[in-house]
Order: structure tokens, then C-alpha cells, then sequence
DNA sequence: ACCAATTTGTAACAGCTGTTACACTTTCCC
DNA sequence: GGGAAAGTGTAACAGCTGTTACAAATTGGT
């Protein structure tokens, strides 16, 4: 476990014998579970740092209509929630779900502070998480800000686009970028449609071709 | 200054002569600044702690359509940034310009860190800051995530809603929350107006009575 | 009290998106 | 290999919002 641990980001830099030590001090569990659990509700209390081992989680806010809207999905060994572990209002702000059976280390919230205190390069590093944080849920919010679904596919393919080379492998399937855009799943096929019409693009199952990447600019 | 700077987040909890002998060990300077000057442009870099002293400021995001929507409004004592001065990529998410004449406090980051590692609450204070922070950006996705304009009205008073006191005072005209909705303004009166003719409140200049809370709700 | 600037109300129209429904294709699993 | 499940393409329609333009009301300053 420790081998993962050093490649958190909290526990970057480290040893694995220091990070032995460090939680030799610093009382922890770890907690298994299983595809598709529910891992916490929003709105609940974050009483604990977890640090995800193995598995794979999604956080996706709903609103009062149903509606669900991912907002990103964590990898090993990636802290959970941690910009919400301190703050007035140290609460889950998504439903968070697990997509795939996995484990995670749970530490507490005062034997977490306690773990900050003990090291100054933990402390840099959390302090770099939330700020990473804010500034991931920030660019969502840019990102949220386009109004056209065209703008959205501009943006993201762009921020994936590699000069040289015209493909992009996608990782997600439309229902799932649909969702991350914030709009519904036919309205995504259609504008895609659309764009192909145009011989902008050209989208396959798992891969999208840029045809025109001039065009795609100036759709922003 | 001290006085203002006690009751700053950043240095809640400590003495006018704590304060001042730490500031002291720390190098920082006063960056005066005039109503509608750019303070800062998104995406440059961030490399001082910014403390407002006093004035107002506004971050407001510009999408490539020129579009803007206001994210949020700074007072005194608040921390300028503060969840952009660490992380990977520690640039401005917004254009930040001064709403009224004023002033801050700024130090600069190995500086402000240093700060950090000399008081033990000043640390608590910032991470209790940007946290707040993350979690003021995640509310912020939520409440983009409403699609309609009614659903935004509707939470958006349900939030200033205290039972008893039907009446909610607003601070900001229909041109500033149409923004900080990113909506536009004829749309925003438009809307407002339809509720009016269904008798669910009355929104005058500065005011908006509510006639009918449940029905409100029920827009959610 | 007056004028200028700001704020708000309103209208018509075009454009984009959500909804719903269904056919089709691909993938997965027994 | 075959059937079920998941993913994708498409269509028609209603509904909401942005745009633009202008009138009316209010505010602020002199």
C-alpha cells in the first residue's frame, strides 16, 4: 500500500519508510466498496481525509429536477474531497458514487491536521490540492459559462488537441460527455451531426477526427 | 491598518501588536488603486498574497464572445486570490477590476509563505480560506447548473428567504444578477415580470415581496 | 427643479435546446 | 452465435432564451 501512498499527491515526496512512519503516528482505516455504492450523500458532513487506493469514483451533483450533472471522476491515488475537508461548511458537494469496486485510507479529520503538522511537505502538498481544487472548479465554471453546445465540443476538443496529431481518442461516451456538458444526450448527437455535415470533424466510437481545425476555432 | 488587518480572515484571531510583529519579519507593500482600474487580467500569473484593505473589487469572467459574468464581489477585509497562490497553475481565473477607490496589502509568495510556517493560525486561517473558497465555486456550479431562469430566481430568493419577513432586499440591480445569473437582462425582466402576473411576488427597485412561497418552491 | 445618465419594462423574432420516440448499431455476456 | 444491453443517429415539436430596439421610470448631480 505504501508504494501507491508515495505517489499520491498528499504524500508526494516522501518515502515509503517515512510514510510508514507518518502513519505509524497517525490513526487510519481503510474502507472497501463496491460498483456503484454510494459513498456519500451532498450535504453530508466530510469528517475524514480519504485518500482512494484502487477503484475508480464519480462525483455528479442533482439538482431538484432530477437532473444529474457530472461534475469528475477520481483515480487512484487521488485525495477525496479535500477542498472540503476544512472551511465553514466542511460538506460533500456531489453525490459520490463508486464505478468500479475499490478501496480507500480514511484518516480523520484531527489526525489528519495532526498529519500536517508532522510534516512540512505534506502540508505543501495539501495546500497545492485544494488550490488545484479551486482551480479545477473554476475552469468548470468557465466551461459551464458557454452557452452553445458547439462552443462546448470547440472547447473541449481544443483543450485535447494536439497540433499534428488529427485524432482524439475519447475516453467517454457521448451520454457521459453529455452529461459533463451539462446538456442532453440527443441534443450532443445532433450538434455533433451537424458539425460532420460541415466537414469540421468526424466522429467514431472512441475517436474524433479534426477535418477543420481552423473552423473549430472560430466556432469560440 | 492593524485594526482592519485583526479582522481580516487571513489574521483572524490574533493581536494589533501580534500582527505587527509579525509583519515585522514578513516584506510587504500597500498597492493603492482608483475605481475601474484591471487589477489583474485572467490568466496571469498570480505572485503575492493580496490582502483588500479598502474599496471594492469584482473577478468577472469574459468567454471568447466577449460575454462576461461576474463570479463574485470582494470587501475588506477579504484575501484577494486566494485559492490561486498555490497549485500548479496559479494564474487569475478571472479579470479582477476595482468597483470603488481603495487599497491592499501585498506579499509576496515565498514571502507569504514563510508567513504560513510563523503562526500556526495564520495557517489554519488560509486553509479554512481556501477551502471556503473551493466550496463557494462548487455552490456557484450548482447554481449554473439550474437550466431555467425561473428555477435561478426561484433559488436564488428562497436563499435570502427568511420566513416571516416577506419582503428580501436586494442589493445588486437587474443588470448585476442577470450577470452573476449569466443571463441576459431583457430575459431576466421578462421572466421576472411573468412571475409577477402569476402573482408569486412583486419585485420592486432595491426590494422583492414574496406573495407566495410555496409556489416558489415548487419552480425548483 | 431640471437635465443627463442609469435602470427597468416590453415587444417581436430568430435560434438553440430539451423532450420524446424510435430505428439502428455495437458491445457484452451466457 | 445469439440475445440482451448499451450506445448512437435522427426526427418533430414545443419551450425558453438571446438579441435588438425603444419607451418609460427613476436616480443623481448641479
Amino acid at each position: 500500500m505504501n508504494t501507491i501512498l508515495t505517489q499520491s499527491p498528499i504524500l508526494k515526496g516522501l518515502q515509503p519508510t517515512e510514510v510508514e512512519n507518518l502513519l505509524g503516528k497517525v490513526p487510519h482505516q481503510i474502507r472497501h466498496f463496491h460498483k456503484d455504492d454510494l459513498l456519500a450523500v451532498a450535504g453530508e458532513e466530510v469528517k475524514a481525509a480519504m485518500i482512494l487506493l484502487e477503484g475508480k469514483l464519480q462525483g455528479e451533483m442533482v439538482d431538484f429536477s432530477g437532473n444529474s450533472l457530472k461534475i469528475e471522476e477520481l483515480l487512484p491515488p487521488q485525495m477525496v474531497a479535500a477542498g472540503f475537508l476544512f472551511g465553514k461548511n466542511s460538506r460533500f458537494p456531489v453525490n459520490l458514487s463508486a464505478m468500479a469496486d475499490g478501496k480507500m485510507l480514511i484518516i480523520l479529520k484531527p489526525n489528519f491536521t495532526r498529519l500536517l503538522s508532522l510534516d512540512n511537505r505534506v502540508l505543501n502538498n495539501f495546500l497545492n490540492i485544494i488550490s488545484d481544487k479551486a482551480q479545477f472548479l473554476s475552469r468548470k465554471i468557465s466551461f459551464l459559462n458557454f452557452k452553445t453546445i458547439r462552443e462546448k465540443i470547440a472547447f473541449f476538443l481544443l483543450q485535447h488537441y494536439k497540433p499534428g496529431f488529427r485524432n482524439i481518442s475519447l475516453k467517454q461516451n457521448q451520454q457521459s460527455l453529455a452529461e459533463m456538458f451539462g446538456v442532453a444526450r440527443p441534443s450532443l448527437a445532433r450538434t455533433i451531426s451537424e458539425l460532420q455535415r460541415e466537414g469540421i470533424l468526424e466522429w467514431r466510437r472512441g475517436e474524433v477526427e479534426v477535418k477543420n481545425a481552423e473552423a473549430l476555432k472560430n466556432l469560440l
